[in-house]
DNA sequence: ACATATTATCGTAATATTGCAATATTATTA
DNA sequence: TAATAATATTGCAATATTACGATAATATGT
């Protein structure tokens, strides 16, 4: 087949790799950092930066967008993308906390 | 192509993307969580508990192992795998300060 | 050493991801 | 409203991932 069968696994797990799945690309990883270090910044820069074409790079956003990571505005004739800096710290406490609670029952 | 070109990233964004690889499946993720609430276990144990083919088990069990987060030994006729809770919290340690410094950037 | 139980590997198929060129869409501004 | 600049979408090709049946490899225990 290919296709994962989800319905075997909890809702939290697929969570985590829901979450894990969006840092599993250098590309992605990349961006959200740049993004961040911009304060808020439009794509074209983006292209510039990370060296991948701009559909490419419009592709990457759209997973960091469709998890809720950042969120667009126009500003003048450009998208002005900006980190959603609550989701992200979700992000991070939800992936903090599968860690700390699988290690917690380690030996 | 399709092939992701690395050389264009730097080793920390590659390094991170490679960690969240090996969460990026909820079966991988519901595998660790099982290896570290038994303390340690059998393969067979795990087949049983997750739903999915011994093959697809084992194929999930080497990326985990590869990533260094486990490491096998026989017991007995089974093979007895344990959780390297070093490596795990270095897991931990570096996305979460991946999630940090990005968002210390940020407005 | 041999039989056994367990796990790994191989072969294969289906799906997902990644990447880019070409094109469509969108909001702005004249 | 039409032209423009920027981003999104489409179409397609290549690679990667996921899954499982069949088989090979491995260590144990007799």
């Amino acid at each position: 087949m290919g296709a994962s069968n989800l319905s075997i696994h909890t809702q939290p797990q697929i969570e985590i790799a829901a979450i894990a799945k969006v840092l599993a690309h250098p590309a992605r990883v990349s961006i959200l950092e740049y993004i961040a270090r911009q304060k808020s910044c439009i794509c074209g820069d983006i292209v510039d930066e990370i060296g991948l074409s701009q559909p490419t790079i419009s592709q990457h956003l759209q997973v960091i967008r469709q998890a809720g990571l950042i969120q667009g505005s126009y500003e003048g004739k450009s998208i002005c993308y900006c980190l959603d800096v609550e989701r992200f710290r979700e992000f991070q406490e939800l992936l903090n906390n599968y860690f700390t609670n699988t290690a917690a029952k380690c030996c």
